[in-house]
DNA sequence: CTGAAAGCGCTTACAG
DNA sequence: CTGAAAGCGCTTACAG
């Protein structure tokens, strides 16, 4: 005869690898409802809504989830509510120095409200944006672009599937978080005609660049304001390097103050001129944008128009929670006002001798 | 009599609320059985492990999948498996530049290999830190903590959870990844000597940072060997600020060079000393140490140890992955090698007049 | 206020 | 090679 078969023995299925390499796993709402001998769903309860258990359960719960050292399982949990309590970030360059204070506004006001942020990177590349983009959409329930490279129709179409901030863009039915650039301009081109200026340059940033082009206009129209004479020049690229390879377009314009795209454009550009000779700010004025780390490290530490950048990491944080718990309007644009912070490479121009 | 409960009829369950908010909800496995004509389980041995499905129903899941544009759901995979392809990584201040490089270095081997970083900030404190680790757990497979400022037990407690990897510090029987100090160092203390530098100043770091003390240890050994006297001055912190004011303590000390424990002392160093009147380098040479983002910008240049930040954290990721892969030894520390970077702010010294 | 049950979308032993 | 079933740990309508 063949040895016969007892099921109820059978070898039990082996459970799913846990994630303690030692000993006790994880406690689960389970285990809680046996020590407060109460039914689990009462423990997901007291545990998620507060208010709709009993006083006496309630702290029944509570104790037991303690003595348990419980922690929810955040899987668990999204599976069934499809909310994760986690945002994404994307940015184009996790070494830009513009990116690291929007990163860190960002991942305060998550942590504050109990949120996980998620970082990834485009490398500049509107493709690998997208990629990026995509592969978060399915673990987050929501996402900042913070100057996003790819175009506005696959923003809205991303926008279609989750709650999607940007920032440094305007995306026409997107919630967009940008700085205002006239004050801080206005500002700086003031102090440059005070100071006895009257032809500035511009160097422009990326032909793409949304931002690039709402600082031209605002040069422009500070510039006919104080009646000051405008000229744009192009950058190869809005690095040092590139500021360092338009100093001679500078110098041919015959400019005596520029204003860059960014900082790093006017600390090339200061750099290359001083290595020609020139004495800033006595022979030129240069005032860059943004006001990044490192700004000041420079001799003569640079003037600049800055973003709070921040601000805007943070203030596109609390428009997509409030998006994400209904309240806030759909599309409305945040707008955070820019401000000049004069250092020392600009000032009065001396008379040539 | 009352009327006949038609249990068959009973409302069905509202779905639960689906991520998309308009139209189409994502595809399941279930949908591409459907139009595969196979069981579910087989879709998912298609998706997750080729090879153990014929070519041809392989093909026909892979079809389906593309035509449905099929997305798995992180969450829902990672309930039965405790798996998440996900790592954290949580850094003391995520706006200090030291930090960037490791970020992007861990960022990319991570999207490399198909991982998300989940990234955290402790904000310089011992006790945020560890709450954030704590937190992460729940949601990571593994966990890289640069320049941590919990204690040797926490970070031993938390790596019997998961796989732990250390930056920029050595644990006992935890996988770290540190700079080796003494290359660039005693290339720089060479330099130094031979530029007539007779006695150097080491200006250190928190009086926890286990990397100052390292960096000091390099410092005293390297000035033995080429016989200069080595001196050390505290710093009140690791900053800008803290630059400025070690500044007179550094003249009091009669050294005719300093290294400093990180770049933003020396900058702050120098910028403080050339206030007072101090040529940089001819009267006193400095010598930072990372290489940090802005470390060219000064007038002059920053000499500095470069740490290779970027590797530290792409190794840091990949010591971690292949932990997670059962390859790799549990607790090797990978050392990474520092480099003299050479540039204006040291050199010869000229004699007094 | 609380229990019992179904379901979220996967994975994986177990049979065949 | 493939199907049927159980289970991962929660949440939430449905009853009472």
């Amino acid at each position: 005869m063949t040895e016969p078969k007892t099921p109820e023995v059978a070898a039990t299925r082996a459970p799913a690898k846990k994630h303690a390499r030692d000993g006790k796993p994880n406690a689960t709402i389970y285990d809680i409802a046996k020590v407060a001998g109460v039914n689990p769903s009462t423990v997901s309860r007291a545990l998620t809504k507060p208010g709709r258990v009993s006083a006496k359960t309630q702290k029944l719960i509570e104790d037991a989830a303690a003595e348990l050292n419980y922690q929810v399982n955040p899987f668990a949990r999204a599976l069934p509510t499809g909310r994760t309590n986690t945002f994404g970030l994307i940015v184009a360059d996790i070494t830009n120095p513009t990116f690291f204070d929007i990163i860190r506004g960002a991942e305060t006001t998550a942590t504050l409200r109990d949120y996980t942020l998620v970082l990834a990177e485009s490398a500049e590349s509107a493709v690998t944006e997208l990629t990026a983009a995509r592969r978060m959409m399915a673990t987050v329930d929501g996402l900042i672009l913070a100057s996003p490279r790819m175009n506005d129709d696959d923003i809205r179409r991303l926008a279609r599937d989750k709650p999607v901030v940007v920032i440094n863009r305007e995306v026409d039915g997107v919630p967009c978080v940008v700085p205002d650039v006239n004050k801080g301009i206005s500002e700086a081109v003031r102090s440059l005609a005070a100071n006895g200026h009257t032809k500035v340059a511009f160097v422009a940033g990326p032909p793409q660049s949304w931002m690039s082009a709402r600082r031209w206009d605002g040069v422009q129209a500070a510039c006919e304001w104080s009646r000051l004479e405008a000229v744009r020049l192009e950058s190869t690229k809005p690095t040092v390097d590139g500021g360092r390879q338009v100093a001679r377009d500078v110098r041919a314009s015959g400019a005596t103050a520029v204003l860059t795209y960014n900082d790093l454009l006017a600390i090339g550009l200061m750099q290359e001129l001083q290595a020609a000779g020139m004495v800033v700010p006595d022979q030129i004025s240069i005032v860059g944008f943004d006001d990044i780390f490192g700004a000041d490290f420079t001799t003569p530490p640079l003037t600049t128009v800055r973003s709070p950048l921040g601000k805007c990491g943070a203030g596109a944080a609390t428009l997509l929670l409030d998006l994400l718990h209904g309240a806030g309007e759909p599309a409305a644009t945040l707008r955070v006002e820019t401000e000049l912070v004069l250092r020392g490479s600009s000032g009065r121009l001396l008379p040539a001798g």
